[in-house]
DNA sequence: CTTGACCCTCACGTTGCGTTATAGCCCATC
DNA sequence: GATGGGCTATAACGCAACGTGAGGGTCAAG
């Protein structure tokens, strides 16, 4: 086995194609790359020959093709090489396009995940069960993924600082219910609202306009507050949704310009 | 097994959920679905639970989960799903980029089979070994392969025609290699001939801008005849190599713009 | 002569089932 | 009650492309 003679060993040959030695013996064994014998101890003896084939089938299995395939190229003489290429092409884009599918799929999920994660800060401070409950009814309507991914767009860090800001807002909006809905600091109230919201799903909003999810914004456009929103609103206080879902029609008809997007502009 | 009471045979929950029974049994074995059994007959019995967690296992499968790994996620209570699907994710996506490579790969190899096919159809009418000759010696050159596959860009017809032209213009260019290289009737036939070219590859040149490929182009950036193209203009005609050079140089002093670009454009 | 580094041939394990093979159970019809 | 069709069960081999020993020869050096 002397490097002089143009000869290789199993184990020389593995070391200089990167294959394993049980590599070469399975490629032996179904015909692949089968080498000559030695007389005396009946070891493999692999020539140049052998090492050029090799660095062609590990061409084609990096391609995804299998040893029978390439088998097939290898050995046969009249083998349409431009035919198997196109075909090998065909099916790995084929393939690709399967686990782009999957990517996105992971995507969707993850965002969704993010999303009730997020959700779950919003809800913080309402009793646990009612939380859960909000959040099964929510997931029991139609585009619930694309809502829940939509709330997963936004950093939990930023969705915590808006918490607060939230709490604020609320607390501060239940002292003003004794007003009539058109009074100037329910109005302020009602734009302090719509201002954090905008801004918590501006981001997300380009990238899924067409699509209805922030409250604010859905409220205004089908001229009702949906069941969510009006569960989070009655258990702070009673009434408090009605009050509030009239101050807001109140505040798009003075302080909102119609559009045909998903979102309103200020006047 | 009735409807009634929510319970499903193997069957029966194979065909709701659309995976073969064989596979059930298979994830009943391996302890991913393990369902009731039958008293009297020991047949197996799903219910609604299962089917559940089925579903769950369908979409983890798809998006190309090993079921060992499902079945920690399905099992495990405390197991972190969003850790799991970003690993996932990152593998996928490692993945694919591999699948992208082996697919550009594949698109080269097909490229250089193309443009063996298409210069075969250039060098035709030549004797074959010289040929196969000229064919080995461009494959021995550095970037080889790009140079293959800009020939091969250009269609199977398209290069006929332009072996056409290339023949008439190359039996007219003999009759006049008599006359100095910068008798107008040479220039004419030179500004032919990389009309010719240009258009033969100008599709190409963009995709491959800053490759030196057509041997006008070379040629003259490179002020000397290559081989390949000496060895097939002497083939013609004796000294025909040379006296095309010195009316191709004659030609760039006088009718080009020198540009940075691989290729120059008329004045 | 022993040791260590090679080499050989079985042959089982891996993943996710498909595919028989063989046999028991259920229900309806003759 | 025998028969047949349709369900169920387990067992076990097969696939691709090797990995990983097990058990045993070979070769050159110390």
């Amino acid at each position: 086995m002397s490097a002089k003679d143009n000869t290789f060993s199993v184990s020389e040959l593995s070391k200089a194609s990167g294959v394993s030695v049980r590599t070469l013996h399975y490629y032996d064994e179904i015909g692949l790359l089968v080498p000559k014998r030695s007389k005396v101890n009946d070891y493999r003896i692999y020539t140049n020959h052998h090492g050029v084939l090799l660095q062609q089938i590990i061409v084609y299995r990096n391609m995804g093709m299998t040893l029978e395939k390439i088998k097939s190229m290898v050995l046969a003489k009249d083998f349409n090489l431009r035919q198997a290429l196109a075909d090998q092409h065909k099916l790995l884009v084929t393939k690709q396009a399967e686990t782009a599918k999957s990517i996105q799929q992971i995507e969707v999920n993850m965002s969704v995940l993010d999303g009730e994660k997020n959700l779950n800060i919003i809800f913080d401070g309402l009793p646990k069960e009612k939380v859960e409950h909000l959040i099964d009814t929510m997931k029991q309507e139609e585009f619930s993924d694309e809502v829940f991914q939509v709330y997963g767009k936004i950093s939990t860090e930023d969705m915590r600082q808006e918490k607060i800001l939230l709490d604020k807002w609320t607390a501060e909006y239940m002292q003003h219910t004794n007003l009539p809905v058109a009074d100037k600091r329910v109005q302020k109230l009602i734009k302090d609202a719509y201002i954090i919201m905008n801004r918590m799903f501006y981001r997300t909003v380009e990238e899924f306009s067409g699509l209805k999810y922030t409250s604010l914004i859905k409220i205004i456009e089908e001229g009702r507050v949906d069941k969510v929103t009006v569960e989070i609103y009655e258990t702070y206080q009673k009434g408090l949704a009605k009050h509030y879902f009239d101050g807001l029609m109140h505040f798009a008809e003075h302080e909102l310009l119609g559009n045909e997007a998903s979102y309103v502009h200020l006047r």
